[in-house]
DNA sequence: TGTACATCAGTGAACGCGCGTTCACTGATGTAC
DNA sequence: TGTACATCAGTGAACGCGCGTTCACTGATGTAC
């Protein structure tokens, strides 16, 4: 995982192509910006300073606004990583032969997901990425959707639950269980609000 | 309703005590700012600009800052009356028979509440209000856990479910429904996910 | 392998902006007579 | 009821701040020889 914040940029891409004709020094500045946005941005939220964030990488401004036109493709950039981790896990989860269990496994791997990147969830995790030739949410729309079909399939999944209820119900968990210690109240744990909706979701349709 | 918005002060207050004292355009631009507060806050959210609440009230920043120390004081005073609201709610479902149907129609009360403050479930609702002589969400909590509580005597509700995690649930509904044309994917209807999560409470505890 | 140079990338001061907040001043209000 | 005045409230220009963003300049890199 985390090969978008490597110097080798879009992973399976063979040496000798785009990401390579890049110079050295570019490719390093860019891993940098991305570690240091994927920091800021949980920490801080979607709305994290890219000054800050260019100043955590240890670069310009001018330097983050040559590899990112703005805070939008930042955050795609980000997130494409953490996606395409959760979209193979998918994938690796059809080899699991209780159809709920995968079901709780994934679930419960994308609430994290969603949690560290905090109100990146509704900012774009679930929002159009606006023609970035890559939607982030469409794809991940088709690994919860293979997921729960199965599950609905194995009658462990009630039938009428759409993939955007779905997703919607987890995020609004991150959601709310985001920033902990925000200097507010202590929300439960993510795991047992988790729990709870799965047992939503395998409820029998009243 | 909005007793706070109006210009008498604190409702059950008789007249001439503290809240009459005050000067009579006082009292007027206190309840402007209240209710440009109300409507910017659900806009904007509630990082919304002070000066920007000030200027739909049409007062000067300066008079703003004159009734309301800082945003949280004003948030505060936003959400005082809405929740007063919603505990004389939960009290007037006591007459309700079906403890199961009191539950459904108060959390959907709340649920429309903390949609309209959007972020305000998080920033406040759910967070201490620091010493402000008025803790909104300890309030909030009493009103829900009476609703709960009989609805887990009359067996309408799991017996494990604590009102935190109940709260928390319906405050995630809210937080991800929120803002729904913002630009971003059309999620599902509050409604339906809410009856999902009811589903999971009537849920036997497994 | 060594060097010269074109180009690509990084730098960071600077700009304009809107924010939160203050404060010297003006004006409205309500009271005392 | 009418008026004079003390006080309470409102005003809005101004300040400092950090933000996003730009751009003229400097420097690093990789290539051609």
């Amino acid at each position: 995982m985390d090969e978008a914040l490597t110097e080798h940029g879009a992973g399976p891409t063979p040496e000798g192509t785009a990401a390579s004709r890049r110079r050295s020094d570019a490719r390093r500045n860019r891993a940098r910006i991305l570690r240091a946005a994927g920091e800021t941005f949980a920490a801080d939220g979607p709305d994290a300073s890219l000054n800050e964030i260019a100043r955590r990488a240890g670069v310009g401004p001018g330097t983050l606004y040559r590899h990112f036109p703005g805070r939008t493709e930042l955050l795609a950039a980000v997130l494409t990583d953490r996606i395409e981790t959760l979209c193979r896990h998918a994938e690796t989860l059809r080899d699991e032969p209780d159809a709920d269990r995968a079901l709780a496994d994934w679930l419960s791997a994308f609430l994290d997901h969603a949690r560290n990147q905090q109100g990146l969830g509704s900012a774009l995790l679930l929002a159009e990425t606006g023609g970035l030739g890559f939607d982030c949410h469409q794809r991940l729309r088709d690994a919860a959707g293979a997921v729960l079909t199965r599950a609905q399939r194995d009658g462990a999944a009630r039938p009428d639950l759409t993939v955007d209820e779905l997703l919607a119900l987890v995020v609004g968990i991150a959601l709310v269980t985001a920033r902990d210690a925000e200097g507010g109240v202590r929300q439960p744990p993510p795991a047992r609000l988790l729990a709870l909706v799965l047992d939503a979701i395998r409820a029998p349709v009243g």
